[in-house]
DNA sequence: GCCGTTTTCGGCCCGACTGTTTTCAGTCG
């Protein structure tokens, strides 16, 4: 059986946690986290590397003899014997209590040692017969948290879209501006980076008056609930069930405290621990060497104290983008204004859909040169449609306005792996764009073939939204992206970064792996109105997660070059 | 459990806030 590496990501991830609430050593329990991460993280699927005498997984960053041997185990037994034994020793359950906001581990393992508290249902029992705060270490507050926290975890959970998350952080950052003495106010964390989801909030201001800003902040409209309320430091909980946190600093930290406040966690710590080798401290004042601030003012200031050029935060997550920055290799990512067109665009489909004139309209006014019209094509029987569309398409052209609209299909690619038109219709279009929305569970064997032979089929030039994955709502298809991409290099076919705001598939981590093995990137919207064609900076945003470079993705080539391209390869 | 142009042992990022404490552990980011 073949293990993936998300499925080795999650036992470790389970021992981590499971070794914490039982009083692990706190350096153990990170050394699991962080393989956890590194496995997570890796482009190569581990099932093969064991089986790869070349490949030795004690090089991995963090991984040692022991981990190498315990992932080892996991990934050809689907299991670790660590696990099992600490899951007769800690109830599983204690891991959601966990999750409550304010209780750690150590609080959950003292409830379930003083009161058989084992999970969620167990603890709310236990809170509402008011035992909890006759426990040592606990009091009246921390049971009436708990009672309040229980539900926003069993309700909530979820993270927020980053276009919903966007004009949210617009509204905190312009409530912030409006305070006097505000210099300054920016939405930092994982909304910074770019990230897909968004877990909470981070906003950054710089204000003379920390005192006055922190009572600015709580009264923001909107909020439900105050969770801290310090000197510096504040979190709220606004309306809609999203945790905002700001943080006040002087304008001469504006820069490490922007680092610092950006993160991620990882590439912090990486930057934190180099600069203990340079004899350096860094935290979110500043860049200190024993007592003097040596950089803090800006993120520029921050990087160049450690030998570094400032790195862009969609790179910031410890994926080798600090080695890069040294090494003076970091990618100049690929921006929006590099896009000349788009490549998945359907027209005229129900009562919401765009018309052609709309949505060639809308795509000149964007300076595109060129958009590919791909509706659906599900069976022999939508051929008819697509000639008349394509026909459409040809008039368009016919009056020369600059934009060349791309006859294109979005075709179904049947449980076979064969696509649902024939040969010959195929061929006459500009462009083929291959697809899956059918029969969606299949295994992972099965659905890779399906895919993969869809790829081979010559007519073939996107395979769009690869894995299928609707965040929040539909998982990915199983399928391994690792032989996607292979095979996408093999058969010259490219892979869609789609860019509606619920699907950016494929992830971050599958355009990263596609860039490695020359595979190019399609950043396409799949607009079913001409507003749609807005989502394209999303897939940019995504694109920069990725490490891509305009010249990787395939719709930031001229018009000619694009022909050129689709009829030679 | 990992790791080493000071180290194979003794470190491991660092500070703010809360709630429960009479001086600090736990949690969080």
């Amino acid at each position: 059986m073949a293990v993936s590496n998300s499925e080795i990501a999650a036992v470790l991830d389970e021992v981590a946690a499971l070794l914490e609430i039982s009083g692990a050593s706190f350096f153990r329990v990170r050394a699991y986290e962080t393989a956890s991460r590194v496995v997570r993280d890796l482009s190569r699927p581990v099932s093969r590397m064991i089986k790869d005498p070349d490949a030795d997984l004690t090089e991995l960053p963090g991984v040692g003899k022991d981990l190498a041997s315990k992932i080892t185990e996991i990934a050809t037994t689907g299991d670790l014997p660590l696990r099992r034994e600490l899951e007769e020793q800690v109830p599983t359950g204690l891991m959601d209590v966990t999750k409550i906001a304010g209780l750690g581990p150590r609080k959950a393992y003292a409830l379930y040692l003083a009161l058989g508290v084992t999970d969620l249902d167990s603890l709310l029992e236990a809170a509402r017969s008011g035992k909890v705060k006759t426990v040592k270490g606990f009091g009246p507050k921390t049971e009436a948290n708990i009672l309040e926290g229980i539900y926003a975890v069993k309700g909530l959970g979820r993270r927020l879209l980053w276009s919903d998350a966007e004009p949210i952080a617009a509204r905190v950052v312009e409530h912030m501006k409006a305070l006097a003495g505000v210099e300054r106010a920016v939405a930092a964390g994982s909304f910074r980076r770019l990230k897909d989801t968004v877990g909470d909030l981070d906003v950054l201001v710089v204000c003379a008056d920390a005192e006055a800003a922190g009572e600015h902040f709580v009264s923001l409209p909107g909020v439900t609930r105050v969770i801290a309320r310090g000197p510096t430091r504040s979190s709220v909980v606004v309306d809609d069930g999203v945790q905002v946190d700001i943080r006040v600093v002087e304008a001469g930290s504006w820069g490490s405290a922007l680092q610092y406040f950006t993160g991620s966690q990882a590439h912090s710590i990486a930057l934190r621990s180099m600069a203990l080798r340079k004899g350096l401290k860094l935290n979110e004042y500043g860049v200190f060497r024993e007592e003097d601030r040596v950089a803090g003012e800006t993120e520029e200031d921050v990087y160049a104290s450690l030998g570094l050029p400032w790195i862009a935060p969609e790179l910031r997550e410890n994926r080798g983008e600090i080695s890069a920055a040294f090494e003076g290799s970091l990618p100049s990512l690929v921006e929006l204004r590099d896009i000349r067109g788009d490549l998945h665009v359907h027209v005229e489909t129900g009562e919401d859909g765009g018309t052609l004139a709309e949505i060639v309209k809308a795509a000149r006014r964007k300076g595109y040169l060129y958009i590919a019209v791909t509706n659906r094509a599900g069976s022999e029987a939508d051929g008819k449609a697509l000639l008349e569309t394509w026909k459409r398409i040809d008039r368009v052209n016919q009056t020369g306005s600059g934009l060349h609209v791309l006859r294109g299909v979005e075709v179904e690619i049947l449980s076979s792996g064969t696509l649902a038109l024939r040969d010959e219709l195929l061929s006459h279009a500009d462009i083929v764009v291959a697809a899956i929305h059918t029969d969606t569970r299949m295994n992972r064997p099965r659905m890779t073939r399906r895919v993969i032979k869809a790829m081979s089929h010559r007519h073939v030039d996107v395979l769009a939204h690869p894995t299928g994955r609707v965040l929040g709502e539909t998982l990915p298809y199983q399928v391994s992206m690792d032989e996607v991409i292979a095979a996408a290099a093999r058969y010259d076919v490219a892979l869609e970064l789609n860019a509606c705001p619920r699907r950016l598939d494929i992830d971050d981590l599958a355009c990263h792996s596609a860039r490695d093995h020359g595979v190019k990137i399609v950043v396409a919207t799949d607009a079913h109105s001409a507003r749609e064609l807005d989502y394209m900076r999303f897939g940019i945003h995504q694109a920069r997660r990725g490490w891509l470079e305009k010249g990787d993705v395939l719709n930031t080539m001229t018009y000619r070059s694009l022909v050129k391209y689709l009829r030679h390869r």
